[in-house]
Order: C-alpha cells, then sequence, then structure tokens
DNA sequence: ACCTGAACACCGTTCAAGT
DNA sequence: ACCTGAACACCGTTCAAGT
C-alpha cells in the first residue's frame, strides 16, 4: 500500500479543469486545424470523461471562445510588449505602426490554427462572449492609441479620422495575415517582415500628410 | 393507372443532382450559415436519399468547394461587370480601383454566409479543387490588370510593384469584407459604399505618386 | 462540488444491393 | 448509371447517478 502524501491530488484535475480543456484544445488546434476540434476529443486529451466538460463551460462553442480569448490575450500582449520595446528609441508614428502589423502577422503565422480559429466562423456568435470581446476591444484599443499619438505628434495627417484609420489598418493587418495563413499569399518566412512593411506601408503610408 | 409520358421526369434528378446539392448548400449556406452545412441536410433538401452525393462529389468538402467556387463565379463576374459598365465615362485608375472595392463588400454583405465559406477554413485544403482555384485565380487576374494598366496610364506610381500592390489591395478588400461580415466592423447598409471608398482609399492613395 | 455513465438524435463514410 | 438502405464509428447534449 503507497504512502498517502497530504494533498489529495487523486482528484485528478484539482478544479483546473477548464485550464486542462483549453491547453488541450490549443493543442487539437497545432495538430489538426480549427476543424479538428471535438469537445470529446479535448476532455479525451484533457483526461476526464467528455461530458466533465459541461461542468466549466456551457457548451463546445464556450470552450473555443476561451480558446480565442487566450489567442487574443497573447496576441494583445505581442502587439504591447513591441511598443513598450520600442519606447527609448521613440521612432516615429508610421515605424509604429509598422511594427505592430510585424507582430500580428508573425502571431498569425506562428499560430496558424489559432488565428484562423480567432477570425473565423466558428466564433461567429461571440457576442455571447464578454471575456473574449473585452480582449478584442484591449488590442483594438492598444493600436487606436498608437494612431491618435502618431496625430498628435503632427507625423499622420491632422485631419485622419481616429477610428476609420483604426479600422483600416486593421482590415488591412487582418487581410495580409489571413491570405498568408490560408496560404493565398506564398511568403518565404525570411521575407516576411519585410514583406509585411511594403504591403502594409501602402496603407499607412495612406495616413501621412493631408 | 397515369398516362405516362415520354420523358422519364420520375428518375427525379435527371442527372442535375450536382447542381441540386450545390443549389440547396448556397440555401443551407443563407438559412444557417456555414456552420450549418451538413451533406445529410443538402441532400435531405435536394429529395435524396444522403448517400447518393457520392455519386457527384468525392466528400462533403467537395460540395462546399463546389458552392464556394460558385461564390467566386458570381464575385469575378460582378467586379469585371462594373468594371466594363464603367468604359464609356474611362475614370481614371483610383476611381475604378474603388469601384472594384465597393462592388467587393457588397458582395460579400450580399451573400455573408457564402463569403465566409468562400474565405473560411473549412476550405483550407482548397488547392485539391482546380476549378475552385481557377475562377478565384480569375478573379485576381481582373484586379490586377486594372493596376497594371493604371500604372502604364501614369494614374498610380510608376515604380509600384505590380503583383505587390494588388497583393495590397486584395487583403485590404478582405480585410474590411472579413470585419464587415464578422460584425466587428458595424456600418450601416446605406453608408457602406461611402465607408469603403475611405477606408480602401488610404490604400489606394498609397498606390499613387512616386 | 465535480465527475461518470447511459441514452438520444445527429453526423460523414463505407459496403452491399437494387433498378 | 444512378440511387437506396443498412451499418459503423463518430459527434454534442441531456438525464440520472455516483462520491
Amino acid at each position: 500500500m503507497p504512502v498517502s502524501i497530504r494533498k489529495p491530488r487523486n482528484r485528478y484535475h484539482h478544479g483546473d479543469l477548464r485550464r486542462a480543456l483549453v491547453t488541450a484544445t490549443l493543442q487539437i488546434l497545432e495538430d489538426h486545424g480549427p476543424e479538428g476540434f471535438t469537445l470529446r476529443e479535448a476532455a479525451r486529451r484533457a483526461g476526464v470523461e467528455h461530458h466533465s466538460a459541461y461542468r466549466h463551460f456551457a457548451d463546445s462553442a464556450a470552450i473555443l471562445a476561451a480558446a480565442a480569448t487566450a489567442g487574443y490575450a497573447e496576441l494583445r500582449d505581442a502587439v504591447a510588449g513591441t511598443l513598450d520595446g520600442m519606447l527609448d528609441d521613440d521612432p516615429d508614428a508610421v515605424e509604429r505602426l509598422l511594427a505592430i502589423a510585424r507582430e500580428y502577422v508573425a502571431f498569425a503565422v506562428r499560430r496558424p490554427a489559432l488565428y484562423r480559429l480567432m477570425t473565423g466562423p466558428r466564433l461567429n456568435e461571440s457576442a455571447r462572449f464578454e471575456e473574449l470581446e473585452e480582449v478584442i476591444g484591449q488590442a483594438y484599443a492598444r493600436v487606436q492609441a498608437e494612431i491618435t499619438s502618431g496625430i498628435a505628434a503632427r507625423q499622420l495627417d491632422r485631419d485622419l479620422d481616429v477610428v476609420e484609420a483604426t479600422l483600416t489598418l486593421w482590415a488591412a493587418l487582418h487581410g495580409l495575415a489571413s491570405l498568408v495563413v490560408m496560404r493565398r499569399i506564398k511568403v518565404r518566412r525570411d521575407q516576411l517582415a519585410a514583406f509585411t512593411n511594403r504591403v502594409v506601408g501602402h496603407t499607412i503610408r495612406g495616413f501621412t500628410r493631408g
């Protein structure tokens, strides 16, 4: 008979089944793409009977929403990290927006299946998921703040509509990332940053001078 | 006993089951979105036992690919029709590219579920579907031709890389259409054309002047 | 509180016939 | 040639227990 340990680990997930299911979902996405996800497979990888997932999520869409939320948080942090890392050099607004673009596209290429989930039809009725909407809003707000301060610094056209410019950049980033991830645009990895600079540069150039 | 008619209509689909399945698929998309499609539901709407679909399609992805092919053909024709309709007035390249943009976004808004199918993850391994790739290529080629002649007419920057400019515009169109269709950007319908002009205008302005 | 287990109505795909 | 029908291994979700 084995010596019993104090902390009862035999309950297996110790209340972390929620996290385990999200982790399993992210793994499934990497292994089999967004279409490979099933609630049952996630439960299988987490080592529990599939019905257990309903203790932590309303339905299978809620698990995907949680994975997408983690993805947007990573994207938001990657963008913020890059911008914060540039603070010392204080480059101009165009450079900072290009840095956002490179980071955004790099994220999509780094996690293609997760990116497709985050922007794909399975999250269509995502208004249900507050936390997801919030973290998307945070990522968006960071981009808008950069454009706002670029205008204030007179490095972008002072007549620019901030909201519309942010949406324009967002659309350009998503469009490019999406086409690259879907392999409709083929770029070598070591060319990706330069390619992103040139493509998004066209749009950002449209933001300068009146 | 009913009078027999010469043409044996009782075979029900007369060999048009393929078309009937694609039509049914397009209807399902309109009714329930891209996630609502199942092979069995398409067969049900076409009035046949579900297995009959395998006589005409390799698998369920092939039915979706056929629906997407029809969608890209419609998009290609809509864009071409708009451009051809402008021939008399001979407007400049910027105006013609904006017309493409408005038509593209209008198509996506007109057929949101079809658009999401056409650009979504379910068509990921679309390289299998020759006809689909071909019709996408045709739509793409029409856009590239406009940019090429815009450069020749000195209305766009002569140093523009035609391929990269086309990819840039394509990304801008897809990004905008996608965000609108996914309801991440909310625009009133009667504002959509003007909004598209302003958003894509930023990018196209990046194509002008050296 | 958290997880199991059986059941239900689906799904795509394969095998074997029917006409 | 084209469609049916039964079967198989899945799926998400619900109901009812188990500890």
